[in-house]
DNA sequence: AGCCTTTGACCAGCG
DNA sequence: TCGCTGGTCAAAGGC
């Protein structure tokens, strides 16, 4: 059976603070591609993602990015979200657990102050939930 | 030559 | 049952 995948949803936040621009596009249609990607910084988490598609989903009037986690025994994926008037303004959503260690957290392994980076880490990860959508 | 991104098509879930 | 929407695939082109 295609085992019902149990994603675990952790929502990141933004990576700009700035609240998104709710001004609706008016027929302007705003495929996929008229958005240059190339525009978007993407945020390092420090694993090593493979884009495997693109959509424009209409419901919230964002681009999404699909990735999956080059590592071939990890499962874990993400999806970066953004307005196509802001495209600096970034959501990832992150779905399932990776099953090896990221660049950041072997590096924190060789720091002897590992619990303070992992402190920090975590409020990245955790203390920036968006409430608000 | 190989890897990565792009992008249209396809598929599954849901109302 | 059908149409819509979101998620994934895979071919093609670029670097």
């Amino acid at each position: 059976m295609p085992a019902q995948k149990e994603s675990k949803w952790i929502r990141v936040g933004y990576c700009s603070l700035i609240s998104w621009d709710e001004r609706e596009e008016q027929h302007e249609h705003p495929s996929a591609a008229a958005v240059n990607s190339a525009q978007l910084e993407m945020p390092q988490d420090g694993h090593d993602w493979k884009k495997y598609g693109q959509k424009y989903i209409h419901n919230i009037k964002k681009n999404r990015s699909y990735f999956k986690c080059k590592n071939k025994s990890c499962k874990a994926k993400k999806r970066v979200e953004w307005h196509p008037s802001s495209p600096s303004h970034l959501r990832i959503v992150y779905d399932g657990a990776h099953n090896h260690r990221s660049k950041y957290e072997l590096d924190q392994d060789l720091s002897s102050d590992s619990i303070a980076n992992q402190y920090d880490l975590t409020n990245q990860v955790f203390g920036q939930f968006d409430s608000t959508s």
